[in-house]
RNA sequence: GUGGAUGUAGCGUAGUGGUUAACGCGCCAGUUUGUGGCACUGGAGACCGUGGGUUCAAGUCCCAUCUUCCACCCCA
């Protein structure tokens, strides 16, 4: 065999069993939250054509260049999915008898050539919602709520920033901006909180502003929802976004989330697909400045991806795993658990012990058997490296008298039970410990 | 892509031109043979990222290359 350097490719990582149990935690638990919520689970194919990547982006955009291009054996070109919102619009596409409204989940992998840092990897997993035929504030409302249960139901609290992109557009309008810059101010405006106000104004002069139009800008995104209501004279598309800014608002107060969201003048979201509302989940104590999950309405980019004249309007959210991982680590009933219930360690009663393990695996504990006939000792440490809670040492002694040694590795105590009713024995040790 | 840093046992580090490269954690074995976390004793493990160069002598200096990390850009 060829000698070669044992590595990874760059940004792709091995996840080691305590850290996919976490990783697998989080998907589990978000899957659960989507399925309450109606949306059913979707699969589509890692691999796909690189032209169906492209179709939505100019040649020489930024994100193409981040798609990995392969081939195969008929030298088409293919390419590794970079989101799953394409492929999600693919499929609407070829299944265009799907029923409207669709609404559907997809927990899987992308892949992005990009530059790799601390939490930017190149291989990693999107875990997307979203609904598409439903216009108005409602499926934004339900998000909300999605969020909510979604975090608490991980142990996190949350706060979701929202905004919309119409208001946003209105009042680039409304302060004299020309249309072509749209687009260019949105995406400065999206840096509004993590820049101080001189940086702001060298941005916005880059993009092209001058002082007046800044100014005018930037009253608007100091006010609060309130004052927003009360702006006159506005333009229709300033009209529109305070409109749904406020049904959004009212839906949201009644069904009594209205402390866990903020509404965020500035919040824009990098994507140009967006449409109206957008979203933002952040940590509430602040200690992870960046977002832990985000989403908006796109009412546009299914429906221009398909033009078949149907309207596909649709919102979408998704949830950063990696993030909420990095969260989650260090939480004690993880780094504490055990990935095994009970160890069982045969004395030369190999088969025995296997029989014990498949009774306790069919009542539903997790159970490994000894199987290198290693030395009590070293048993004994393994189970206690991994925290496993109980260990059944099983030898000539107890054959005889049809019995286990049952040990209660944390409390350091150990007695010997039936094997004839051994579930209902064990049952009741676990009680009897627990009760200390 | 541009700029800056980095690389020494599995991991974290020491070692700034001179014997056999050091320490902590981890690992393995043992402290009387069916009983764990502690302690003690012993042991294995490194062509010092790779390739070239300078020198009597290189982990140490020089060049190249790769890796990883940080900033800018962009984003999940």
């Amino acid at each position: 065999m060829k000698e070669i350097e044992l590595r990874n490719v760059k940004g792709c990582t091995d996840y080691s069993p305590r850290e996919q149990y976490i990783r697998n935690y989080i998907s589990d638990t978000l899957k659960k939250v989507f399925e309450k919520y109606g949306f059913k689970p979707l699969q589509t194919p890692i691999l796909c054509y690189y032209d169906l990547l492209a179709l939505k982006y100019e040649e020489d955009s930024e994100i193409l260049n981040e798609v990995y291009k392969v081939t195969d054996q008929a030298d088409r070109s293919l390419a590794l999915r970079y989101d799953l919102t394409v492929p999600f619009a693919k499929y609407i596409a070829i299944n265009q008898n799907t029923k409207l409204p669709f609404k559907r989940y997809e927990i899987g992998e992308v892949f992005r050539n990009g530059p790799v840092k601390l939490g930017r990897v190149r291989e990693f997993i999107q875990c997307d919602v979203d609904s598409v035929g439903i216009e108005g504030q409602l499926v934004e409302a339900e998000f909300v709520a999605l969020y909510v249960e979604a975090y608490n139901n991980l142990g996190i609290d949350v706060v979701i920033k929202y905004n919309n992109r119409k208001f946003l557009s209105g009042i680039i309008i409304e302060a004299g901006i020309s249309e072509e810059l749209v687009t260019e101010t949105i995406t400065v405006i999206d840096k509004f909180e993590k820049l101080s106000k001189p940086e702001l104004e060298k941005e916005f002069a880059k993009v092209g502003l001058n002082s007046e139009q800044m100014e005018k800008l930037l009253m608007y995104l100091n006010m609060d929802a309130d004052q927003l209501i009360n702006i006159e004279n506005k333009n229709e598309i300033l009209a529109e976004g305070i409109e749904e800014l406020n049904t959004l608002k009212g839906y949201i107060e009644n069904l009594g989330l209205l402390e866990y969201v903020q509404f965020a003048p500035s919040l824009a979201r990098g994507q140009e697909y967006y449409t109206g509302t957008v979203f933002e989940a952040y940590v509430k104590d602040g200690s992870i400045t960046s977002s832990i999950g985000g989403g908006g309405r796109y009412d546009k980019m299914i429906t221009d991806f398909i033009n078949n004249g149907t309207t596909y309007p649709a919102v979408g959210i998704s949830f950063g795993l990696n993030v909420i991982y990095e969260i989650l680590k260090n939480r004690e009933e993880f780094t504490e658990n055990a990935l095994t219930d009970i160890f069982i360690i045969p004395m030369g009663t190999e088969i025995e012990c296997l029989k014990i393990a498949e009774i306790m695996r069919k009542a539903g504990y997790k159970v490994e058997v000894e199987m290198r006939n290693r030395k009590m000792k070293k048993s004994l440490e393994y189970a206690n490296e991994e925290n496993i809670p109980y260990v059944f040492i099983l030898g000539e002694d107890e054959l005889a008298k049809q019995t286990i040694t049952v040990k209660d590795m944390k409390a350091k105590a150990q007695t010997q039970i039936s094997t004839t009713n051994i579930l209902e024995e064990f049952n009741k040790v676990v009680d009897n410990s627990k009760k200390i």
